[in-house]
DNA sequence: CGGAAGATTTCT
DNA sequence: GAAATCTTCCGA
């Protein structure tokens, strides 16, 4: 399991070394798990783009005033529940989204829950993954230090395997909808598929 | 207190 | 290319 001073960096670093690490729920059914292969990382103060920018600390952001390791997760477009891990020390507000991963353990089980067979489209997405993964909003605030719901090392990429682009989506975030803030990698095929526009 | 819009997914 | 669907935030 990934202990608390990982999570304790800027949500770049944080970001880009969560590649290739391996997202573990323990739920009644089953062992759920799957390697995080693609995230972007959302810079708080600093980034038009990220949720804790302008909204009030007492809002749906609180927890990612907490320092890192926490659950930060959000209702999107009313229907799909979105996975990010609270980055930084205190009243820092920094979270990073699991945009995609690639299914290891309990297939069968994701399978039902997402009513799909193929497992290239079981998690290729950040709502996809909550949904498989068995992931919603009684999660939020979870420690991820300890629990049903961790993360835990599994492989160790090279840096040429890790590949940067635009983030998505957030076209209203002026300046901020250019950096490359999106990691992924190279080559994979759970990665979720974007429109060339993000690319560099 | 009403309205608009969103870190998306799915189906046509 | 559009619909589905609801919480949150902002302006009045």
């Amino acid at each position: 399991m990934l202990k608390k001073n990982f999570y304790l960096r800027n949500a770049n670093e944080v970001a880009s070394d969560l590649l290739g690490k391996k997202i573990v729920h323990i739920t009644e059914a089953g062992s759920l798990s799957g390697i995080i292969v693609e995230t972007e990382a959302y810079l708080g103060l600093k980034d038009a783009a990220a949720h804790s920018y302008k909204a009030s600390p007492d809002g749906r952001t609180n927890i990612q005033y907490k320092e890192g390791g926490y659950a930060y997760i959000y209702l999107i477009y009313g229907m799909h529940y979105c996975f990010n891990v609270v980055a930084n020390i205190a009243d820092i507000p920094e979270a990073v989204l699991i945009r995609a991963v690639e299914p290891l353990d309990g297939i069968e089980i994701m399978k039902e829950k997402r009513n799909m067979d193929n497992i290239h489209n079981l998690c290729s997405g950040p709502g996809k993954l909550c949904k498989a993964l068995g992931i919603d909003k009684s999660h939020y605030g979870t420690d991820l230090c300890g629990g049903k719901l961790y993360l835990d090392n599994h492989v160790m990429l090279d840096s040429d395997d890790i590949l940067t682009s635009k983030r998505i989506n957030i076209e209203y975030a002026g300046e901020a909808k250019d950096y490359l803030w999106r990691y992924y990698i190279r080559n994979n095929k759970f990665v979720s598929k974007v429109p060339l526009k993000y690319l560099v």
